[in-house]
DNA sequence: GCGACAG
DNA sequence: ATCTTGTCGC
């Protein structure tokens, strides 16, 4: 049970998203960037505090070339399909405070493969105007083919049918 | 009606 | 995300 903080409703937390998929920009990126930034976030042990990590890289050597962290305290509880409101916060705040610009952002979660096509990446991407990309370890909403062993292996991600359907908010 | 549901 | 015992794979 976290803080009395989920004040929106699911209909302003549906337009928030709606507005921040209007604002994505998709496009192809055909040359890897010198310098990109890993972003994850975790929370301590009654999930009072948010803590973010932003890591920098230099792609050409793999070298950490700067990293920051960030908390958050009383970070909105975690409901499906709206991720990006309870993580993009901490992890904005440990991206105010790289010296460094990054050419590229990955974090955890998904981007475009969301059911309103408005992930935490794309929360970030907007927010930061920097080229984001999600990269999530389990599934949301949409199918895709079995993918391959071999390193690089992909399948194209299928149609949004939106699969989350927002919980009844409390108040 | 039943199951699914990033982190 | 986070906790934790037993089990599995290399």
């Amino acid at each position: 049970m976290a803080a009395s903080n989920d004040q929106l409703s699911n209909q302003e937390l549906l337009t928030q998203q709606r507005s921040i998929t209007e604002q994505v920009n998709l496009r192809p990126m055909h040359a890897l960037p010198q310098l990109v930034v890993g972003l994850d976030a975790a929370y301590d042990e009654d999930s009072s505090k948010a803590v973010a990590a932003a890591v920098v890289i230099d792609t050409a050597s793999f070298e950490i070339v700067e990293q920051a962290t960030a908390t958050v305290a009383n970070p909105v509880d975690y409901r499906p399909g709206f991720l990006a409101f309870r993580e993009a916060p901490v992890l904005l705040a440990a991206m105010a405070k790289l010296r460094h610009e990054p050419e590229l952002v990955v974090c955890d979660g998904h981007g475009i493969a969301h059911p309103a096509r408005a992930g935490l990446a794309c929360h970030v991407g907007v927010a930061l105007g920097v080229p984001t990309i999600g990269c999530a370890k389990n599934h949301l909403t949409g199918s895709f083919a079995d993918i391959g062993p071999e390193r690089g292996e992909s399948q194209p991600h299928g149609s949004h049918r939106p699969t989350v359907r927002p919980r009844r908010t409390p108040a």
